[in-house]
DNA sequence: GTAGGGTTAG
């Protein structure tokens, strides 16, 4: 009872005092740790009912024993728990496998939890949404949907997992495609967990309409209450451009946790507002609330887009030593991208080289676009040597790449590239840019010329491109990957997608709008100064979030103050 | 006395 009312120092006083404990006595401790979030308890206090009470562990046990596994995320101790139950004289107990499918799916082994899967004699609703959920958020689309459909008796919370799973796993279209399902079906979606979910699909999609439609029926549900919900609804205004509501809803929160904060405090710093950011963290701070390791990967990477290189390393260095966070590879990431990005490309190697992690490809993509912006050309060709040599699998490295050699002039490596990614198992994600207008959205991709309004927006383009060579624009076709005559260098510029979708929201988007765009890679160099004229040229506020952050183009200038 | 769904990260 203690246990359960999150009064758990009562109930372990209790438990010390029972004359004669037996294993009920046991499995009540064990869950209420794990219940007050001390699952590292529930699992050093395991041994003592050997040698305390010379008791064997029974299922209730093991199943308790599970979740601590799983919600530490210590996946070792896990299978030690799992080899343990199996021998044991319990080892065919369904519920403890339902438990196992969990641990497993949640540490990101869906195959291991499929396995025990198959083993559940008698299958009920959880072990089929453990499982699904599984699949959901490893991206393993087809296997969670067929399961799905194999699934006799489907609940609120295995939709929930689906979705949700789908959500987390970056599958935005698919999630709102089952949520539109799951409506058709009348499954009903008063509840703040489906909302929640949903409400994160907008934020992963840039979908700024069809967030402020949920956000409607969360008032109308009265769910503006619910922390979960509310942390959601900041992060999507964040994400979908519009700070300003986003800092609207958390200052009108009348509770606020870590997860809170630190979505605003990522907000502000992706829209380059690192001054509100860091204030943010000191009023943070100020009323006691702890930040966690997300909070200083949102701090340092608002240092990192304005230059604050000493405030950065000031972070770095109190998160581990006032917080006792240790560093993980995203923040090694972090570090090395402030470094770098201010121009400190000898320290950002060192610290590559002295991390304590095995850099991976986006680790030295940071370096190398910095070598690039910085002009460091023979250190980038060096860094792509030897990202090459790593074969990675990420096309946007290539990309990366091309554009190092490109910029030296090395064009025989460009074409060994293009080749590399003719034949590469992988697909090579195009270059696109998104414009939503509500009822509709339009995906525009690199160099794509077939679109029906062609010739409004060639010819839009056009007179902008007189008007801004006026002005004393010179196209930088150094973002050419191509070893191409300068006149062809520039027509390819011309028709980068993020220049045809803002022509394209010129023409269509309801006059004096802001125009947002939506672009998976980054904005290249060019596009960003031709943006910063067309604002000025149309005074028409331009906002593009790139696969980085959000520039907010307004009368010739950029948020980024061109440091990005 | 045991197992399943929600928010933050380069």
């Amino acid at each position: 009872m203690y246990g359960k009312c999150g009064l758990v120092q009562e109930a372990v006083h209790v438990f010390d005092e029972l004359p004669h404990r037996d294993l009920v006595s046991w499995v009540s401790i064990l869950t209420a740790y794990n219940q007050a979030n001390l699952s590292h308890v529930t699992l050093s206090i395991f041994p003592t009912i050997f040698t305390l009470d010379g008791l064997q562990p029974d299922h209730f046990v093991f199943a308790s024993l599970v979740k601590a596994c799983t919600s530490l995320g210590v996946i070792k101790q896990g299978k030690q728990v799992h080899a343990r139950f199996v021998v044991s004289p319990f080892g065919d107990d369904d519920v403890v496998k339902s438990s196992l499918v969990d641990m497993y799916a949640k540490c990101g082994l869906p195959d291991n939890a499929r396995l025990v899967f198959d083993l559940i004699t008698w299958k009920n609703s959880v072990s089929w949404t453990a499982m699904i959920s599984g699949y959901a958020r490893s991206g393993r689309k087809s296997d969670a949907i067929e399961l799905f459909q194999r699934m006799p008796v489907k609940n609120l919370l295995t939709w929930t997992a689906l979705i949700s799973g789908f959500v987390q796993s970056g599958n935005g279209f698919d999630s709102l495609n089952l949520f539109m399902e799951m409506r058709r079906e009348g499954v009903s979606i008063v509840d703040p967990f489906i909302i929640s979910s949903i409400i994160g699909a907008s934020a992963n999609l840039v979908a700024l309409k069809l967030g402020k439609q949920i956000h409607g029926l969360v008032i109308a549900l009265g769910y503006e209450s619910s922390l979960f919900v509310s942390n959601a609804l900041v992060d999507m205004y964040a994400k979908c451009s519009d700070f300003l509501v986003a800092k609207d809803i958390f200052d009108n929160m009348l509770i606020r946790d870590v997860v809170s904060w630190t979505s605003i405090i990522v907000g502000a710093a992706q829209h380059g507002r690192a001054e509100e950011a860091l204030f943010l963290y000191d009023e943070m701070v100020s009323i006691g609330m702890k930040p966690n390791e997300v909070t200083f990967v949102g701090l340092i990477y608002a240092c990192s887009h304005v230059g604050l290189v000493g405030k950065g390393l000031e972070l770095f260095n109190s998160m581990i030593t006032d917080y006792g966070i240790s560093p993980s590879l995203h923040h090694y990431t972090c570090l090395l991208d402030l470094l770098s990005r201010s121009g400190h490309l000898g320290e950002a190697e060192n610290v590559i080289k002295t991390m304590p992690f095995k850099p991976d490809e986006a680790t030295w993509a940071a370096l190398l676009s910095a070598c690039k912006r910085h002009g460091n050309t023979q250190m980038g060709i060096r860094i792509a040597d030897h990202l090459l040599g790593l074969k990675p699998e990420d096309p946007s490295i290539y990309i990366l790449l091309s554009n190092v050699y490109a910029g030296a002039g090395m064009w025989e490596n460009v074409s060994k590239l293009r080749k590399l990614m003719a034949t590469g198992e992988f697909k090579r994600e195009p270059g696109y840019s998104c414009i939503d207008l509500g009822k509709e959205r339009q995906v525009f991709y690199a160099g794509e010329t077939s679109h029906a309004l062609r010739d409004e927006i060639f010819g839009l383009l056009k007179e902008v491109d007189a008007e801004m060579r006026k002005r004393g624009y010179i196209p930088d076709t150094s973002f050419v990957l191509h070893d191409l005559e300068q006149q062809e260098k520039e027509r390819q510029l011309f028709w980068h997608s993020e220049r045809v979708a803002v022509a394209y929201g010129l023409l269509k988007a309801v006059p004096g709008t802001v125009i947002l765009i939506v672009k998976n890679l980054r904005v290249c160099g060019d596009c960003h100064t031709v943006l910063k004229f067309i604002s000025s040229i149309v005074k028409r506020e331009i906002v593009v979030r790139d696969a980085n952050r959000f520039h907010h183009f307004q009368d010739g200038i950029c948020s980024c103050s061109d440091f990005w």
